[in-house]
DNA sequence: AATGAATGAGGGTTCATTCAT
DNA sequence: TATGAATGAACCCTCATTCAT
């Protein structure tokens, strides 16, 4: 009895939820499922390589109620760029507030950006499509990754003050760094033999080797 | 005698020949030109993002004369990923027949790679437009790719085993470096700070670093 | 009564769709469309010379638009012979119930097939581009012909057994006979100075005195 | 020795021939052998689907070449028309000279045509791409095969006159024959398993059958 | 809120044709 | 005489985008 009630519960709960989650909120969810979708899309065979159609199919909607949601392609990729960006600031911060030293804070960065990445959440980390971008989004986005690069220089560089860093360019560091993780995109896959947090496990491990001073 | 003056004649001969090249010299350097143009551009903008009209115009020639060096635009692309195959094959070659540990192998195998990749010859290094290859190409680029990288563990399973390199999972490190290898087509141009050298020189500092042994 | 009543509102709802026609029904009437005036084009001008542009241009529409309703130029050629055989099976099956001896039904599917032919929705017997179709669908084309072909060398068969028929090559009779028919789409015109019905009786008339035994 | 020597002769007399051609009489042998090659082509896939190319390799010369023999693709065209033309009037030249009666006359044309037809010389018979000749050429061959088709009529009218042709209508039953014999470019290879002679020989005995008065 | 239908722009490809050599 | 190389026009096809319903 309790479990029919329960049962009951559950699936009004959730029918209830469905009727009674305001437009606004509906809208932002299905936008949201859209831009993932894309996202994971794009990272996975590129930007023009995938079309509105095959997106549409992915949400079982139509080409063109994507337009309801999103004024352009280009919209998308832009949204799908600035989300990617929110991750890098979110780890980039989270790193600062709970690291001490500077190597510390460098390996907080990478494990928490990598566990972003990999998790289902972070599936459009569409980084490499920066050129496929129009010249006004390329900058915006520009701006945001170079922030974000020095940002990450700026640990580095806090690293070799406080001893925890041996002497390496920062800047190509910096850069040999990013590519070892946007590159991720190209070949995880939730179903490979290596995990998010494995992968984030040996990376920290190859960043600490690769940094640490002595 | 007469083999002296034939070896003049001989001399006199290819001199000539490399002024006035033959019909099929001008053949090659013509499509070898195009390859490298149209490489360039994928690797900028990526493969669908270049139209051939872009890629005829930089070499000041209509779309239609293209086809006369090549059967499509999907051919550019995959001679291109082979081209740049074959750079890692030697670079592979060289590193084991120069090297003597595992480490000193790994470490001769990203230097010469990246110098590779930076050199004028490597701009055509198109690796990230992988998804744009059509089926066929793409098992045979993929491949290619995979002997490669499982050469590339190899060297590492055997640092571990002559005690030059640490403990670290082989696989992941090669996708990690390939990733900071390849992700370079991304941010470098000539014209950059940094030159080939310095990159090539950083990164291998920082393998080192990330991989020796103590 | 209740049945009556149901016939009535039947009658009604079947009347009403046919003026305002469900998708579906709009959606095949346009294709059928297109392929009739494709049709009509391929076998006045050739298929090779015939542009979509062209066929849009008589529907109205934008080339593009066409790809809404066939997924290839071919698809509406390999359609179009499709059609064209099914009219010739018609035909065959209809002599085959209606005639009596071997020679009645070879008149009768000569004078039904003729008049298919240069009957408005016969305007598509696109026989003679049969090279255009391309290898797969030109096995499918070339299968069922060659089956119509043997069906029709039957009747001959069938009329030197009955006797109705003079000795002649079956084979070669055939191929004269479907000469005389599918060359007509190079001068038949609706506006021509013969109708479908003289063309046929005329036929019929030469075929009989060519064939009958006395 | 005598066979040596006329070894020898032969060999002489065939390198000579090809050295004293006259420049005029090598330069029509090329043209008609590219006439024959390309008319073979066209009236077995098609004007549009053959291409110069193609046509080029059957004589192992490459495209530009044939622009040396012929001003254009249209030319080529036009003059297998012409040349096919011809045939027919030397088949009614024929006919007109050797037969007695209308029926007799019927019969040689025929048979002198589709012998021609089916040999190797007038394998080029392309009457199917009519539609394929520009304005210009279309109204020159248009007037002559007009004024073949008056001619056979007028061989019909005979035979109605002279009583050796039953009552038939002149202009469809032209149309009717010229079918299956235009048609023939169509399904006849000299490899097929019926020669030219027996093809000529079964369509006249059905020509007969079809119109001779009882 | 979503769909069917249509469009326009752009890209890849073919091919007849030209021309210097 | 014949070739290699190049061109321009035309064509098929895809796709982002729009709009009435």
């Amino acid at each position: 009895m309790k479990k029919a009630s329960t049962a009951r519960r559950g699936r009004h709960a959730s029918a209830w939820k469905s009727v009674v989650l305001s437009r606004e909120q509906q809208f932002s969810l299905k936008r949201a499922a859209l831009l993932r979708e894309a996202g994971r899309a794009f990272s996975l065979r590129g930007y023009h390589n995938t079309s509105l159609e095959d997106v549409a199919k992915t949400l079982d909607v139509t080409k063109a109620a994507l337009y309801y949601y999103v004024k352009n392609k280009q919209e998308i990729l832009f949204e799908c760029h600035m989300l990617s960006l929110d991750f890098g600031d979110e780890a980039m911060k989270y790193c600062e507030e709970n690291g001490k030293t500077g190597l510390e804070k460098i390996l907080l960065l990478v494990d928490k950006y990598v566990r972003t990445i990999t998790s289902e959440m972070g599936s459009f980390a569409v980084l490499g499509e920066y050129y496929a971008l129009e010249p006004h989004n390329k900058a915006i986005v520009g701006k945001r990754r170079d922030k974000f690069d020095r940002a990450f220089r700026k640990l580095i560089a806090e690293g070799l003050s406080d001893g925890t860093v041996r002497a390496v360019d920062p800047k190509l560091t910096v850069f040999f760094f990013m590519g070892s993780i946007n590159w991720m995109t190209r070949w995880f896959t939730p179903e490979g033999s290596a995990s998010g947090e494995e992968i984030a496990r040996q990376l920290v491990d190859l960043v600490k080797g690769a940094l640490r001073a002595r």
